[in-house]
DNA sequence: CCATTCTATCGAAACGTTTCGATTATTTAA
DNA sequence: TTAAATAATCGAAACGTTTCGATAGAATGG
């Protein structure tokens, strides 16, 4: 039905392979035949067929995207974002994304995305925790992977990672300096690198300003860090009944759950607890008061990781390494700086 | 490097051609030999490669979304939602979303999006205002589409659409039974469908409950339906100086405009104004009030326009016809009603 | 001026399936 | 008992490219 690089050959007068060095700007075709048929291909308005051209190259053109179920139905879009991000540059590349979930029961040789048993990706991004079982399937087929905000315990990777640590410095360092010495933390899902590094750079950043850590202010255990975590967070910490007038969350969900229960404490934000979070999601300035956070780029988190992937896929072999995605602190009311 | 159709062939002793007999579940092929391939196949641990089934089969297990640019970047992730939704629902049918974007410019012979031109979708989902010239390239390669939450202006169509018209009546008479008479509308965007049928449904429900409709209560012509646009028409409105005291709004987001403007005049909810939103959308939780809304099930509007393509596919045939998919008010603090 | 290298082009194989028509074996009908 | 229909299996073509090795002609070197 279509036409096809046969048609263009006829048409042109050249042969089929003739055709196929043109269109993929190989050496040694004179420049005089690569005009008549670029005009011939015009003319007809030939595309070539992806998926034969897959066939024949062994490539696909598409990107595996895996992502852990429970980190997909997180209330706070994180991951959404960054997918879209690595949509949007992958997309730049000629590369189309394909999106799957693994739960966390996962077993070997009956749960492994579809796209890598069929052969259907050039590369995969991996975000979240994805189980080791896994991750050791695609180093054995041999597929380019690229990590985003997350960490294997073993093994070469390559990663792209949230400056957590600067983040939280610069939190709790704006928090200092509004000179505030009792400064709390509350966060959840520890086992996640990222809330466990930002709980690292809280007690960093306290030191390096000469304030002692008391693990009287810190609550971290909650299971997740939704919403309802930060809300049951913050109640822990009030019953405490210890003092502090600044409050670092792990993320905005949680801020803004702290939020929600401070105000039912009738604790004011922030006049009594100068509050910061951490990503800058969307209803950060859809609350009151706005929220002082830590920016994070999802979008652009998720087109370095596909820059590294595609790098990684020309190369054609592994290429290890870390990137860090700088973050900055956006101050609003929620710190009582008051903005013009 | 991968095992191939050959070896599970050559292993079970029989034809290349029975194995995919088998693969494919077609009939003639005797249950004894039915049962030594599959043996085969698991033992080998064999999946056909998708690539190359592509194109034998002139199928390539992929299903194209596509979206204009500025919906995309609509504050309010509806579409993003729906999008998941047809993620999942796709991948419940073994196929693959390809998603990209259109802009507004769109230019024939230029923008077409690149899975179409290549054949790498079986089938495409239209999202949003979709360009006309766009749509009639479709029509021409027979590709088979459904439009989700919008519709053409002209031709047979196939589409999932929300029942705007029944949620706007639940929105309204929800706040009529409260006693409220005084009901103002807020929306934006009126080129789009859903906003339209939004403003129609009220003035219908107003009317089915004897209550005639004051133009002046109306604020539709914001360009877009966004936060600011809410805080925008809200500030319009209330320079008008007209009595009200129920509102509904075109969508959560500018319902969520419209609180933060009225906060700003002291204008208090849902004391002084009772106010209903549209889409149920997260923060509706996060916000002071917690607003009452008419919940959209976007991630199943998403699911049920894969059904229907699928469903075409499958028949081999265009099906025409429209599904509307129900909504349901869910009542909140935002309109006075105390909830235990 | 001939041997060598280089350039441009081509033919054919290969990629891993599906599918169609042919073939053989088996059953059914007359 | 034989012709016809049916069932099971197979071989080969086809899908639309890329790529490798071959070939012929042009350019280069000694």
């Amino acid at each position: 039905m279509g036409v096809t690089i046969k048609d263009v050959a006829s048409k042109a007068g050249v042969s089929l392979s003739t055709v196929s060095l043109v269109l993929n700007k190989k050496k040694n075709v004179s420049e005089e035949t690569r005009q008549k048929v670029m005009r011939v291909i015009e003319a007809l308005d030939y595309h070539p067929h992806r998926i034969a051209r897959g066939l024949a190259s062994k490539t696909t053109g598409n990107i595996g995207f895996i992502l852990t179920e429970d980190h997909f139905s997180r209330a706070e879009p994180f991951y959404t974002k960054v997918f879209l991000g690595t949509e949007f540059e992958a997309r730049a590349h000629h590369y189309y994304m394909l999106l799957t979930t693994v739960n966390g029961s996962f077993r070997k040789n009956k749960h492994i995305p579809r796209f890598l048993l069929e052969k259907n990706v050039d590369g995969v991004i991996l975000a979240g925790h994805i189980p080791a079982v896994l991750i050791e399937y695609i180093r054995k087929t041999k597929t380019p992977f690229v990590f985003v905000d997350f960490l294997p315990k073993t093994g070469a990777v390559s990663a792209v990672l949230i400056d957590n640590v600067d983040g939280a410095r610069q939190a709790v360092s704006h928090l200092t300096q509004l000179g505030h010495n009792r400064i709390a933390f509350v966060g959840g899902d520890m086992d996640h690198p990222s809330l466990k590094v930002r709980l690292e750079g809280y007690k960093k950043a306290l030191l390096e300003s000469g304030i002692s850590v008391d693990e009287n202010l810190i609550v971290a255990d909650e299971p997740s860090t939704a919403f309802e975590d930060g809300y049951n967070a913050m109640c822990k910490l009030l019953k405490r009944g210890v003092e502090f007038s600044g409050l670092f969350a792990g993320n905005d969900a949680m801020a803004q759950g702290c939020l929600r229960c401070m105000r039912e404490h009738d604790v004011r934000v922030p006049d009594d607890v100068a509050l910061v979070g951490f990503d800058d999601i969307e209803n950060d300035l859809m609350i009151e008061p706005n929220l002082t956070t830590v920016h994070v780029d999802k979008v652009e988190l998720g087109a370095m990781a596909i820059r590294r992937l595609v790098e990684m896929i020309k190369a054609g072999h592994f290429i290890q390494g870390k990137t860090l995605l700088p973050v900055e602190l956006v101050v609003r009311r929620s710190t009582g700086v008051s903005i013009k």
